[in-house]
RNA sequence: GGGGACGUGGUGCAGCGGUUAGCAUGCCGGUCUGUCACACCGGUGGUCGCGGGUUCGAGUCCCGUCGUCCCCGCCA
């Protein structure tokens, strides 16, 4: 080894060892007559000062940011005036008998001393720069920290961790592949795995019971903060289960993390909510809960109103709903009434109704309707002070739009607080839905997963109908995690794929190998996926997955380090026996 | 596929039609023996992403293009 100790470790009662110490040169601080230099790596800071020793001050001199050196000294205390607290190693400090410069640094194009200023693109083609930022370090070490302790957790429960392959069949619905061509079969090609899916549930048939990876997915769709064309996901899949028991499982490693990783101790039971209760409370299925503000039905005020617009929508089906917003209702300007309407205008409401209740209950529709906002007032529960907005149109366009904008006010509001664990499951999704695009039904969370049974029994022709036995779980407002119970019979399998429009042949080509699978001995069995780089992301309180990954893509796939994707060599397209179109290859 | 923001010394920003493009930081040199984003003094450094147009005159206005970021669509 080429230290005895790293940068993090040294304490007061290291006060007299020697040591030798490696690692980059983080800054010199030159006093004239005594220099002062932090040496970093993953682990701290620790400051040297050198020793009576001509050889080890001209060495210093040559020294810059980002060296890569060795020292050897003598842990010595600092000065009671010089002692820091807010560094591990800041009681202690090395004299420096020897430095030997292990690698020399060009000036770095970026800083990496400090977080949150360079440009991403320059970020991300100096990762390796950027990667020592203490943030992105801190960030690093945590989401290793968090694998860990969710493989810990999985492997006390019984968890066997295995590998799916990474080239695989391509399959009709969902993400669009990406594809992988093969050489010794021209003109076929691989696809890269979207989800270890159907592979996960073979394993299932084949015995394994319980089973777990950090799986590498594959979408070849647009980009976002929190989506990158590869990602990773805890796949985890269970034999012999039902709904519940997976909820509890999952429920459990989240807890696990949360008190192992974060001490933070969760008692209570995840709230759940039913898919529809989420859409009629909150118009998302991925709600921010903690703050409160629910949607409220408030058709019934209007039965008989004078104001034409709200008879309009009710007439056509239309319902109306609105939020209370529980203070500060004196600093709804009409300037911010106004900008909030113009937000659900684009979101396809008509406008918007508010109702104050700071002197008297007033609301903008007092002159046609006499006396609603008493109403209002009294039947949302409007405390003193606050208010409510309102909307009127077509139930899902207005649960959306009012969903929407009960986050934007309750942000605007300073409501959502951020160190708040808001963690839920969804319940009882629909199993399929409606797709305009290719006018056909589509299956809402894949086409595995098994419809609820009361609904198939009561609902046999009608699918629309038909919850599905899939459940997600929502973190401060972000889908973390989704699973299902998976269907075990060959039959309603087919029952399942038709009513999706995939004809037998296609199932037989694309899902065969299952389907045969399934004729030898199906498990009951269910599981769920963890979204890691989001999770993470969430817990570490970024705001994008980039900044918990090591070398993200940008938001048209580069990698901007690697410089991937590139041209290839013609000879290489030659052997896969592929040919390029025509003014689709840049230069 | 669509909408929006941004692009100016190495880095982060200012300049929004008119002399020589400014500030901070970095970098280089100097002074300084307890600093900790050391301080202070001096200096170096920019064809304003690229192409075209409008104008007597463009970093600034217009069009196109490239790149980065955010959002909608898309992501079972």
């Amino acid at each position: 080894m080429l230290r005895t100790h790293n940068c993090g470790e040294l304490r007061i009662n290291d006060v007299g060892k020697k040591v030798t110490l490696a690692g980059w040169v983080d800054k010199i601080r030159d006093l004239g007559g005594i220099r002062f230099l932090i040496l970093k790596d993953r682990y701290g800071y620790i400051q040297v000062v050198p020793g009576d020793n001509e050889k080890v001050a001209e060495t210093l001199r040559k020294l810059k940011p980002e060296y890569v050196i060795r020292v050897s000294g003598t842990v010595r205390k600092r000065p009671d005036e010089a002692v820091r607290t807010d560094i591990p190693t800041g009681q202690v400090e090395v004299v420096a008998d020897e430095i030997e410069i292990l690698s020399e640094a060009q000036t770095p194009p970026i800083y990496t001393d400090r977080d949150d200023d360079t440009s991403e693109e320059l970020r991300l083609k100096y990762r390796y720069l950027d990667l020592r930022k203490p943030r992105m370090q801190h960030n690093i070490i945590m989401r290793h920290r968090i694998v860990q302790t969710i493989r810990e957790y999985l492997n006390k429960n019984g968890f066997l961790e295995i590998e799916t392959p990474m080239l695989m069949k391509s399959t009709p619905e969902g993400a669009r592949d990406f594809i992988v061509p093969s050489r010794l079969r021209p003109g076929k090609f691989y696809a890269l795995p979207q989800s270890p899916q159907l592979l996960k549930q073979i394993l299932m048939i084949a015995g394994f019971d319980r089973y777990y990876q950090i799986a590498r997915c594959f979408r070849d769709e647009d980009l976002r903060a929190d989506r990158q064309p590869e990602f990773s996901q805890i796949d985890i899949e269970m034999s012999f289960v039902e709904r519940d028991d997976v909820i509890e499982m999952a429920e459990g490693l989240v807890k696990y993390v949360l008190e192992k990783v974060f001490n933070r101790k969760l008692d209570k039971q995840f709230k759940r909510l039913t898919y529809e209760e989420a859409m009629e409370k909150y118009g998302t299925d991925k709600p921010l809960t903690h703050f409160g503000m629910e949607l409220q039905e408030l058709e019934e005020l209007f039965y008989d109103t004078p104001v034409n617009f709200i008879k309009a929508v009710l007439e056509k089906g239309g319902t109306i709903k609105g939020f209370v917003v529980p203070r500060d209702m004196s600093s709804f300007t009409r300037k911010r009434i106004d900008s909030y309407t113009k937000m659900v205008q684009e979101l396809g409401l008509g406008g918007l109704i508010w109702v104050k209740n700071v002197d008297e209950p007033r609301s903008s529709i007092d002159r046609i309707s006499p006396g609603i906002s008493s109403k209002i007032v009294e039947h949302m529960k409007i405390p003193k002070g606050g208010g409510a907005l309102i909307a009127a149109g077509e139930r899902e366009v207005l649960n959306e739009a009012l969903g929407i904008l009960r986050v934007k006010v309750a942000q605007d509001m300073g409501m959502i607080d951020a160190d708040e664990l808001d963690l839920l499951w969804i319940i009882d999704f629909p199993m399929f839905e409606w797709d305009d695009e290719e006018n056909r039904l589509v299956a809402r969370h894949h086409p595995f997963t098994m419809p609820h049974p009361e609904d198939m029994k009561a609902y046999p022709d009608d699918p629309l109908k038909i919850r599905s036995l899939a459940y997600d779980l929502v973190m401060n407002g972000n889908e973390i995690a989704g699973g299902s119970i998976r269907i075990h019979s060959t039959e309603l399998q087919r029952w399942v794929f038709e009513k999706i429009g995939i004809t037998e042949n296609e199932a037989n080509e694309k899902f065969g190998f299952l389907l045969e699978a399934m004729r030898y001995g199906v498990p009951p069995h269910g599981g769920i996926a963890f979204g890691l780089d989001r999770f993470v992301m969430i817990l570490l309180k970024e705001k994008s997955i980039r900044e918990v990954m090591a070398f993200p893509k940008t938001t048209t796939g580069a990698d901007l380090m690697m410089g991937a994707p590139s041209n290839v060599p013609d000879e290489m397209l030659k052997e896969l026996k592929i040919r390029v179109m025509e003014n689709t290859r840049e230069v």
